[in-house]
DNA sequence: ATCCCTATGTCCGTTACCGTACACATTGCC
DNA sequence: GGCAATGTGTACGGTAACGGACATAGGGAT
């Protein structure tokens, strides 16, 4: 079960890290941000404040209501469906630097369909759901811009739903492991074997195995609570068609910035 | 594989029965629509038109973009996520008089990002998402109402998700067939072992094994390309969470109109 | 009545994953 | 250094569903 954070220091060394490696411009754009133009980011940024959060940080609970819209610069979040029973929950969709959670609440969406948590430590750009609704009503880009990336997660979300249904464990584990790595743009994927079971919605020594098997094939190395992806062209080949498909979808739908 | 509709005859006699049953009113009214106010309906009703679709009619392709909305009256829609091979496809939402298919485009969105399918004939209200767009534009409760069923829609896909990666095949059967039941106000679906194999992402004689025990159990009764709900508590209890799960977040959002 | 197509039934070896239990390894903490 | 907590490895019976092949039966068309 996926539970509130209580790491208590650990992840402040990890935003330090972070901020050491570019320490004049922010680590990350976040991709939504940087499709707005100038008029639309200057009539949210007033009220968009940068707050790092720490690994398992609950950011939305699944049917409460939306009070806040998170912007991710760096870090992970995954999106979650939790069921009736409270016990076992699964990912339905992840979000990096090229998404947002919440935003729909922005066009007046009431109720989060889904649980956020916090998976890589990162920072995020917040921003009262209010506000938002506001500033929408200023700017049909705005507007459009949150359609359309509710678009790319409708998408996301059920290509997640096909791949569970056909695909086994071992090209999702890998399809997972390559899109975590695009989020947080990062090889080394500092997760435990218990949490990839839980995203997977499958058991943990089902990981193991198949971890070990990964592992022997070169494709991955793992310690104590990190992965790293050795060999990615080989576990792309791995993975299942719904990494590519819904990694498309994204660089189309909101392209990384150029540099 | 789902395909275009071939049947020519058939469906015809399907939908004057519906049409006898109640000679002044229409047969169903889409919930969506009697969720509009007077005002909202003018706005689009003269861009509505009313049309009998027969079952397989292709509504909607997966990637292409949408040009129109429907609004079903009668009937029943899937939606279906198509894997890339073409191959294989699984349904991941299913939409009656309680919803429409490609809403979100009247906010803008461009692109279907499923196929849809009419899986029990039926008539649909149906208007150009470009019309739809417009009247938009005029009215904020039309917008809300389309933002509204879209949560619905996230929700439902989600559950699916989730439901795919945990529940066995005879709870999702289960839970199939009453939710179909719903959503053509019938306790007889008439749906072959080959489509409800498609639309589980299983194999039709797993298909077969289920039924006849579900059969043998009293629950359901079927013959050639007919299957009926014979015990539907004992179905009830032999579904998944699921079921209740999306039945309720709908009744909330769009009640049954009462009686 | 007959034919043929489509839908349903049955069989069988195979496999991926479950469920559960327990042992071992690593890390942080006192 | 020793302890506890956490993470990983392994083992084993059980089973749901696959994959493919083939056999029967219903029902519309002629």
């Amino acid at each position: 079960m996926v539970e509130k954070g209580n790491s208590r220091v650990g992840c402040r060394n990890k935003i330090n890290r972070i901020h050491r490696r570019s320490p004049m411009t922010p680590p990350h754009r976040n991709r939504i941000l940087t499709a707005l133009g100038a008029v639309e980011l200057a009539l949210i940024e007033p009220n968009l404040s940068l707050t790092p959060y720490e690994q398992g940080a609950l950011l939305q609970e699944q049917g409460e209501p939306i009070d806040r819209v998170y912007f991710p610069h760096s870090g992970m979040i995954s999106l979650v469906a939790v069921m009736n029973d409270g016990e076992k929950s699964i990912e339905t969709a992840t979000v990096g630097n090229e998404g947002v959670v919440g935003a729909m609440s922005g066009l007046g969406a009431r109720r989060a369909f889904n649980r956020a948590v916090v998976q890589v430590a990162g920072i995020m750009g917040q921003i009262q759901s209010t506000h938002l609704q506001l500033a929408v009503k200023e700017s049909s880009i705005l507007r459009d811009v949150i359609v359309r990336y509710n678009e790319v997660l409708l998408a996301q979300i059920q290509q997640g739903a096909a791949c569970n249904a056909f695909h086994e464990a071992e090209a999702r584990l890998a399809r997972w492991l390559l899109q975590t790595a695009d989020r947080i743009d990062d090889s080394i994927i500092p997760l435990t074997q218990e949490f990839l079971a839980q995203m997977l919605g499958v058991r943990r020594t089902t990981i193991t195995l198949i971890a070990s098997e990964l592992q022997k094939r070169g494709l991955i190395r793992y310690r104590r609570g990190k992965i790293e992806i050795a060999d990615r062209a080989g576990l792309e080949r791995c993975a299942c068609e719904c990494y590519e498909s819904v990694r498309k979808q994204i660089e189309e739908y909101f392209p990384a910035a150029k540099q």
